[in-house]
DNA sequence: GTCTATACGCTGATAGAC
DNA sequence: GTCTATCAGCGTATAGAC
């Protein structure tokens, strides 16, 4: 393709072309305000080879969303074979995710801004699904050894990640117009630390001295 | 109709029959996957009655989206009315949010987890408008007064209410099972206090790293 | 105001030549 | 494997009786 990557089976140059026209029509109509003959046209590709390559217009959006959700999750390995602490991958997590909000939009937008269970039927909530379970997973490990605070595990998941996600769709629509990854310092600052007014000076000099 | 209160002009009978079983079907199926003989039969109307009070499809979704737009203000009008620190603002409204969540899920799930601009054209992004521009505005208040920390307004309103809209999808989606004001003593706490534990030595971490 | 019957465009998918 | 031409069904919306 590739999106996220380059390793991993790529699929055929045609196959790409199809995905690629497809992901930029999905996230910019919608899956339901494009037709197949809107693909073909965008892929410049005919009627019939899209149909040759996929067995439906849902068998398209079926392929594209299991290749990002696999994409995705390599991303997640990649991060947890740093060997980092666990709060430190949540954090390089949200800085990645944060850069390809810039720089490859509309994939994060598909996968982090649709609803696919409206156009493909058997597939479970994204939240459950591979890579989120990961991401909470890491929160897992870091309540066990101490590093993250004790408490429920999908509510502090939530807290981390729900603030990361949520600032994403207010860029993707327009909301905030700086580069997320300018935000990542304050942002991360902010959900380990707190957001009521602490007297931070004091507790500092107090390790320090 | 009434949705979240009593109060406001409610939409006549029939209206309400409409927008309601249209309400039902968009969150189940999605307003793509309803048609207009689907709304028709389960308001038990005609497609004439239909056409009669209403001049498309589109314009029942959006019937419906201005009407609960209306009613989210007037929440958050009747939250700032009771002279709460701003904190206790955010509190109550996310309190708020997670027992409607509980208890008119379908209120919720169209107004937090639906992409309206998917079938309504005009509207604009829902982050952008009157209830969600209010509550940055009770964050802003907070920042000003001292109570919360200082910051971007927007990446301070992700984080409280980015993780609150989290837990509300991931209930939605079945993923938490427990109800939501359960969870609300620990989500708030995590918010405010940060997810780092609370010792100095890994507070200097979060800070470093 | 409510209803039934109908029109008609659009779109997903197929057939069959090359 | 790629293409064009075509079909069949669905779904929005209208017409017109009551």
């Amino acid at each position: 393709m590739p999106y996220l990557k380059d390793k991993g089976q790529s699929p055929k140059p045609m196959d790409c072309r199809i995905l690629t026209a497809a992901l930029h029509l999905f996230v910019h109509h919608g899956y339901h305000n494009v037709s197949v003959h809107d693909i073909q046209r965008k892929a410049k590709a005919s009627i019939g080879s899209i149909y040759n390559h996929f067995d439906s217009k849902e068998g398209i959006a079926r392929a594209l969303y299991y290749h990002l959700l696999d994409e995705f999750e390599e991303m997640l390995a990649d991060v947890i074979a740093e060997e980092l602490t666990n709060i430190d991958r949540c954090n390089r997590i949200i800085s990645l995710l944060f850069k390809y909000t810039e720089s490859r939009h509309e994939i994060v937008e598909f996968m982090l801004y649709e609803k696919h269970r409206r156009f493909i039927p058997g597939a479970p909530p994204i939240c459950g699904v591979a890579p989120f379970s990961t991401m909470q997973d890491i929160v897992k490990w870091g309540i066990e050894n101490g590093e993250i605070c004790q408490g429920s595990e999908c509510v502090i998941t939530s807290c981390v990640f729900g603030g990361a996600i949520r600032m994403i769709h207010l860029r993707l629509d327009g909301l905030i117009d700086r580069p997320l990854p300018e935000l990542y310092d304050a942002f991360i600052a902010h959900i380990w630390q707190g957001l009521s007014r602490k007297d931070q000076g004091s507790l500092l000099r107090a390790v320090s001295g």
